[in-house]
DNA sequence: CACATTTCAGATGTTAATATCCGAATTTGA
DNA sequence: TCAAATTCGGATATTAACATCTGAAATGTG
């Protein structure tokens, strides 16, 4: 796995706020709700998106009428974010052979494609904003649930 | 982590025995050896040699003199099958958001994005032969060990 | 104010990955 | 033939990820 399922669960959370419309509530949508809408353990869900909201991603209102919302326009939140929020930056610093210290004066055997491919990741899951992949959403060419 | 570490374990030793001499043993290492060199735990070394064994990548001979040695041609094996072999193909094939039967029919938002990533780490894995990343451990131009 | 709804915080249970251990089978060499 | 070295196969222990549960804190509504 790329990602871990804590972390899919987050992406999959997001995109669902970004893409969801604003209806009453402010703009705030209970976790409840989106887990049962993406088809998500909800106190799983809770735990991860609790995360987002100290790392700043998310705002959040307790109480009826309460819930998450993001905390930054959509264009302004990539999925690099998110992952770094969830699952720390390991996959976008470190070595494939999890060599301590792999770098340009000691390298693995791997290093410089590597290096390389991280970089591309990186870029991908940085131009991938909560606006863009909403966008699709809300298309309908897209789907966010597993049926 | 893109690999698990029985994965990586594995390819570092396998990378260690293309690389090695041709010594006695008619060019059989012991696992022992193998662990030492690598500061790696023996026990868990062998467990995850032997599914290498099971699936054609290392012949193995008991008993004194014994070890394990590449089944084939160094430039023969790639990364990609060593990683289908500890790991599974679920790094090639799988979705990124875990959605089940994802495809050019019912994409997740990432799809199209990173199915063309997968193919390119597939690439850099087929061609990252044993006989490619041994030269340049023999080279000296890179290493195995972490310290 | 009382109550229902919701997030928050921490505890607990479950499962899969990681790591170790032990005895059996095989092979070599003295 | 016997002892040592080695892989093999299964059992067990440890750790981290995944998942659930419970009660507290906050907040809107009647």
């Amino acid at each position: 796995m790329v990602m871990s399922k804590a972390c899919v669960n987050a992406v999959r959370a997001m995109v669902y706020l970004a893409a969801a419309p604003d209806n009453e509530r402010r703009g705030h949508v209970s976790i409840r709700a989106v887990a049962e809408e993406l088809g998500l353990s909800f106190h799983f869900l809770t735990k991860t998106l609790q995360r987002l909201t100290a790392d700043g991603l998310l705002k959040s209102e307790r109480g009826p009428r309460g819930g998450v919302a993001l905390a930054r326009p959509a264009g302004e939140i990539s999925l690099l974010e998110i992952v770094g929020s969830i699952d720390g930056n390991d996959l976008q610093d470190q070595c494939i052979l999890g060599l301590r210290g792999c770098g340009q004066e000691a390298p693995c055997p791997m290093h410089d494609e590597w290096v390389r491919e991280r970089k591309r990741i990186q870029e991908i899951f940085k131009r991938s904003t909560l606006q863009r992949l909403a966008r699709a959403v809300r298309e309908g060419s897209v789907r966010l649930k597993d049926s």
